[in-house]
RNA sequence: GGAGGCGUGGUGUAGUGGCCUAACAUGCGGCCCUGUCACGGCCGAGACCGCGGGUUCGAAUCCCGUCGCCUCCGCCA
């Protein structure tokens, strides 16, 4: 083939650094504006975008959008150009052009398609560098979760998504075929987690995709998402998972901060500074709520407009918000919550709510065996289903606790995302199961 | 699972009983253009208005059904 694929590829980020040399891009065509002779070619690459400039006969090659393209010429700087740099090119090869239409535009500033459409053609609509930006950042908020766990002596793990019961409840699982057995799809890592800090590991975390059954169709629900969780031994109390949240929160924002400054910018996005995230019991909240906006809230719990009503609450000027809600009733949380001590009809548990959204569950679990099969039991569940998990407790367990962020609704918060499907890449919704 | 809303060229919208032989923007095709960067100019193709039925002299527009999507609620991360 041509001698252009060949040659050594040069990124669109990196070009200022070869003013002066011939170098070769390659990418797609992002854009290109004729002028008759004259020719301007937008490429992109992962990097971003630079312009090429085409004379003479290049400037009048067909060039369709989204072509995969090497253009090979000199990096001259041009203060008129993006960047301050463009290619004067002498060379340009179509390596792989596009065979049927674009079902949209994807080189504006912003997709104006529905969102039916962009889920459609997720390949397409993820390279417009505005929704391409909205992965980049997910990944460095993962990548932050792992960073900071890590410097916290935290050990990754890998648990099951094939399981053969769930962690609180059936109603919401899906079941698969598991050769002659009935199997399900993994709703939660919860025992496994807890499993390994009994296993000696103390601290761990893990990321990866959970499953919800549930038929919900709302802009914050997905039936496979992406759980960051993590599990903690030896903690006092659940205080100390909200300590540890909040650093690990601050740290994954920071990083984003640093490290995706363009792509906050192409979305016109501030990480807000977290600084102390207040801790509001969940009735006192109810109260505030009441007494504030004069709505009341459902027994122990608050709903969506209450959540978004005491995040409105604990803004400061319509500031970005994070808050805890604290000491949610022993009914509404699972069987392995631990009861709160000057309580026992509340749990040492908290939800996090980020701008009007429940983005973390978390708490201190129960340790002692006993006290959990009387747990499991008082639930009216059968803690002889529960014997692999139970051995655990059996076999010496320290207090511990943990949570589970939603990476997606995180996300999505952060980047003022309408929809959660926004913030993934392939959704799993009600209906949607390609691409 | 429940409630409400929407469905019009490839895409995004306007049109809410006759002026619709369906408009605008963008995209697409052709021609012109050597400094554009939302490039510009001229010309052209492209929708029987989700689907089925009904009301009416007349339906994109009103009614019923159906399918799809969106939003909200329950529930959750």
């Amino acid at each position: 083939m041509s001698a252009l694929i060949s040659q050594v590829r040069v990124l669109a980020a990196q070009l200022g650094a070869y003013v002066g040399e011939v170098v070769t891009l390659k990418g797609w065509v992002h854009n290109v504006r004729h002028m008759g002779n004259l020719a301007f070619l937008v490429l992109r690459d992962r990097t971003g975008l630079v312009q090429c400039v085409l004379e003479g006969e290049l400037a009048g090659r067909p060039i369709e959008n989204e072509s995969v393209v090497a253009v090979s010429g000199k990096v001259v700087a041009a203060l008129k150009a993006l960047g301050g740099v463009e290619v004067q090119a002498t060379g340009l090869e179509v390596i792989s052009a596009p065979s049927m239409p674009l079902p949209f535009e994807i080189n504006k500033k912003e997709v104006k398609a529905g969102l039916e459409s962009v889920l459609d053609h997720r390949v397409l609509s993820m390279r417009n560098p505005q929704i391409h930006a909205v992965f980049t950042i997910q990944s460095a908020l993962a990548g932050g979760f792992r960073e900071y766990l890590s410097s916290q002596n935290f050990t990754q793990i890998f648990t099951p998504k094939i399981v053969a019961t769930g962690t609180e409840g059936g109603s919401n699982l899906f079941p698969i075929e598991y050769f002659e057995q009935r199997a399900y799809l993994a709703q939660s890592p919860q025992f496994y987690k807890q499993m390994m800090v009994g296993a000696g590991f103390e601290r761990v975390f893990e990321i990866a995709p959970v499953y919800r059954a549930e038929e919900h169709n709302t802009s914050r629900h997905l039936n496979e998402y992406l759980s960051l969780d993590l599990e903690m031994g030896f903690i006092q109390s659940e205080e100390d998972l909200m300590d540890l949240e909040t650093g690990l929160l601050r740290h994954m924002f920071a990083k984003v901060a640093a490290e995706c400054a363009p792509e906050l910018a192409l979305l016109g996005v501030t990480v807000p500074e977290i600084a102390a995230i207040p801790r509001i019991p969940v009735a006192e909240a109810q109260a505030i709520i009441e007494r504030k906006y004069g709505k009341l809230s459902p027994k122990g719990d608050l709903d969506p407009e209450g959540e978004r009503l005491i995040c409105q609450y604990v803004s400061e000027g319509g500031k970005p918000a994070l808050v805890f809600m604290t000491r949610y009733p022993r009914e509404i949380r699972p069987m392995y919550a631990m009861p709160a001590p000057e309580n026992p009809n509340l749990t040492a548990s908290f939800d996090l709510l980020f701008n009007g959204l429940e983005i973390t569950t978390g708490g201190q679990r129960i340790h002692n065996a006993q006290m959990l099969v009387e747990s499991i039991a008082s639930r009216g569940l059968d803690p002889e289903s529960f014997s692999t998990y139970l051995e655990v407790f059996r076999l010496g367990m320290p207090p511990h606790g943990g949570m589970a962020i939603g990476l997606e609704r995180l996300t999505a918060r952060l980047l003022g995302l309408s929809n959660i499907r926004e913030a993934t890449a392939f959704p799993r919704d009600r209906t949607r199961l390609t691409p």
